[in-house]
DNA sequence: AATCATTTTAAGCCAATTTTAAGAATTCCC
DNA sequence: GGGAATTCTTAAAATTGGCTTAAAATGATT
């Protein structure tokens, strides 16, 4: 079991580290953003857990988290933070962490949201097919009639979107948001681009699109039979 | 799709209910926090969601939300409340919250978030029938006797309208406001057309049409029997 | 710093949808 | 039945929305 700690402040790494490794943890300290971001991602199957601080001297523990779920949809990630406004929660836990806690905090405290988020990453869903099409979460792999298929990753996070969403209508809104996370502003083309993008790598010569268009809505992808 | 609402200030409760009823949920009001729980117990089973107001009288929110995740695991509980510091999110969140919605918010995100909630509990569409007519707000699907039916964007809204109106008469005025969006300048035909629209493609020949005519006030669509 | 891949912006084009408008048909009342 | 008001139908005009490109911006890699 190996944690992850990014920290800037020494005395709180260290004081963390000492009671996990006491509990029998293998710890790794990183001390500013960049370091921290290299490590989780240099190493990212190696962590069960992933410590992240808000504000660190250069790059910040949202960008860092964004960073991680990139690359890995399940590890967990929690946040050590002075900050205390709901909006900075709300956007905490939509970065894609999974927690968020409140310096000081108490080290039993600690111990026990780690105990819990280990306990919840068992069981997730990795697969998604529909349309001939198969999608391999955490292998970052997609099949068309068995044969692979390359994705850049804003046009597999939108085939991500539509088949976890396969037989209802995926809204422009719903995709803007989801996909591109832009809350407001929609004047924008980029979904028709990439769903140019992928019609071109996914559909075959002569045959009806894999993405329906529902006009004045937005696009949905069927389901198999 | 029902949804049970604990709050105490009447004018939150009614605003509330009043909007998701017209976006099709079932909803009951308890007023205080005990006769809250009882629903919340009593009926668990019912419930897609259930929206607390963190200061009740009689047991407070997180008293309500610890005491239904004792017996159910999965149903999403949104707290809705006027308090905002991390110490109370944290608190809230840990007491087997879902999510936490400040006052004063908007009705659409309230809905936004209820919407997100109820997929992750995979519950069903939300849909709507009558004279032999099925829509599905989700799939943005409309079947009549089971045999799909393709309807632009304002053929579907307009239909939508009347759906969640059935049995009862739609005055223009309301079509026009509600479905147009236009608050003045009746000076329009638009209704007309646009019927005519709908009942070429739903109605078959010689049948009556699903749409009647009140001469004078406006439609109506029966409810079915 | 330079190159390459990815992502975003922007613009023109085309087709579907929406609105306008006007004559035809229907209903209601006298 | 005649006339006025209302609704129906149709077709053409105006608008919108989506598709396709290419170029610009960003970001990763060497």
């Amino acid at each position: 079991m190996r944690i992850l700690i990014v920290e800037d402040e020494a005395s709180i790494a260290n004081f963390v580290r000492d009671g996990l490794e006491e509990e029998g943890y293998a710890v790794d300290v990183a001390d500013n953003g960049k370091h921290g971001l290299q490590l989780a991602l240099d190493y990212l199957e190696e962590y069960d857990v992933i410590l992240l601080d808000w504000m660190l001297p250069g790059l910040s523990g949202i960008e860092i988290c964004r960073n991680i779920r990139k690359k890995n949809k399940t590890v967990p990630v929690i946040f050590l933070t002075a900050r205390d406004t709901v909006d900075d929660v709300v956007f905490g836990l939509e970065s894609g962490a999974d927690d968020y806690i409140r310096k000081p905090f108490s080290f039993e405290e600690l111990l026990a949201r780690i105990r819990v988020h280990m306990r919840k990453g068992e069981t997730q869903p990795v697969l998604f097919s529909a349309a001939g099409i198969e999608m391999n979460i955490e292998k970052h792999a997609v099949l068309k009639n068995g044969q692979p298929v390359e994705l850049t990753q804003k046009e597999f996070a939108l085939l991500e979107y539509f088949l976890r969403n396969k037989g209802k209508v995926c809204r422009r809104t719903g995709i803007i948001e989801k996909v591109w996370d832009i809350h407001f502003d929609y004047d924008t083309s980029v979904i028709d681009v990439y769903i140019n993008a992928l019609r071109k790598k996914l559909d075959g010569p002569g045959k009806p699109s894999v993405i329906t268009t529902v006009r004045g809505v937005g696009y949905k992808v069927e389901e198999d039979e």
